[in-house]
DNA sequence: CGAGCGCTTGACCGGCGTCAACACCCGTGG
DNA sequence: CCACGGGTGTTGACGCCGGTCAAGCGCTCG
């Protein structure tokens, strides 16, 4: 395990008003008025691959809205094996649950180079029931991240090893240039779809011998894909 | 608790009084107040089994508090197989992502008679913004359905034949007796744990073998937990 | 240049899927 | 009342996918 300096991830404290991906996030449609009820200072925070955001059972300082980079949410299994809940990306928020509760239902880990801003507590309750702007995106933030948490469910966990993988590399396309797809270790992959990394590793190799994806790097973490149809019909 | 009067909000449809689960669900701490705000009919709903709440894609017109009995949800994949995302029981909200998008993710079908009450939308948008109290219980059930399905997913999917089996017995161990646990047919039980009907019925019919569950009925869906440590140690 | 880590590949085998037969319950109609 | 048929659960035989164990390869970095 990577000691992580929690210190070091602070940046700074943010302004929300000139976020980059404000209109993704939280904060989207709030007002001057709204800003005007954050009294407790929303930090800037950036973790390397493999930093620990929180673990299970942490009791939470705050939420995360993630705005760079990819986290995956881990929970250890009874029989003491890790499990990869789900992967969250850009817009999405990290800890959600604490809303309600106060602590973390889960570990939350960076899968590469991330950036994060740190929302209170308490300024989410303050604002959450004085601002209906920020009530209805933050429905709007429940609803996709248990739609995400069904959806990883029944793409992922569902049919062949093949099926999964494919659906996989659908999952991790990338947002501008769709034809990249990112992958993780194959360790992590299996951890995500209930295979083991061996299996993971000769879907791959499958793939790419069929000409349906294209390594892009020497490592086996970006491909282009070159045969969309065969993902889907897998 | 606080015994409160609700005449406004039951339209000659609805009687909450007689709620057995009022303590669990949305409505629980609403106040006097609260309750004037209420300016559409709660339906009171009854499915025998099979009953389908709703389709997948439905345009909704509220959400389902669940008051007797256990509802399955079901998304189709996009290779035409079904897939059953999550069973929820008394107290769970059916149908909540409706209050983010007014349409509904998956397909809500009784899984034995059931009973719900019936919360317009407008009533939840109302109340919601208005009602401290009513937003509170809402991030609680929101929470936990995202909690019920990373759950699911750690439990159910992961393992051998063996361990989802014995993961799932608990799971649906009733509230009360709770030596005793339900099943549903073995393609349904199949569906959840991503297993084919004949697997399921070998590893139960394994289980009975090993005289860690007893059937109570000749139809294959109540047992009595005779070993527990059993299941817990699969 | 060598050590170490992660990815790949091969050989083998066991668990689960597949196909099929059969048992059992129950409703229907002769 | 029994015969019949459909639906569901069980059980068996067999094959294949994916898990297991192990060896080898190619990076990266000291």
């Amino acid at each position: 395990m990577i000691p992580i300096h929690i210190e070091s991830a602070w940046k700074g404290t943010s302004d929300c008003r000139s976020c980059g991906v404000r209109d993704l996030v939280l904060f989207a449609d709030l007002n001057e008025e709204d800003f005007g009820l954050i009294h407790a200072p929303i930090d800037d925070m950036a973790y390397p691959v493999g930093g620990l955001l929180y673990s299970e059972g942490d009791k939470a300082i705050g939420v995360y809205t993630l705005r760079q980079g990819m986290v995956k949410l881990v929970r250890s299994t009874s029989d003491g094996r890790e499990r990869i809940i789900r992967v969250l990306r850009a817009g999405d928020v990290v800890g959600i649950e604490a809303l309600a509760t106060g602590y973390f239902d889960s570990e939350a880990v960076a899968l590469n180079d991330v950036k994060v801003c740190r929302i209170p507590l308490s300024v989410m309750h303050n604002l959450s029931t004085q601002s209906p702007r920020l009530h209805n995106r933050l429905m709007q933030k429940w609803q996709q991240a248990l739609k995400g948490a069904d959806d990883w469910l029944a793409d992922l966990n569902f049919g062949t090893a093949r099926q999964r993988v494919s659906k996989f590399i659908l999952k991790m396309r990338h947002d501008e240039s769709s034809d990249e797809s990112s992958m993780f270790s194959r360790e992590d992959m299996g951890a995500m779809m209930d295979l083991k990394l061996e299996t993971v590793s000769r879907e791959v190799s499958g793939l790419v011998r069929e000409q349906v994806i294209q390594p892009l790097d020497k490592a086996g973490r970006l491909y282009r894909i070159q045969n969309e149809k065969a993902l889907h019909s897998a």
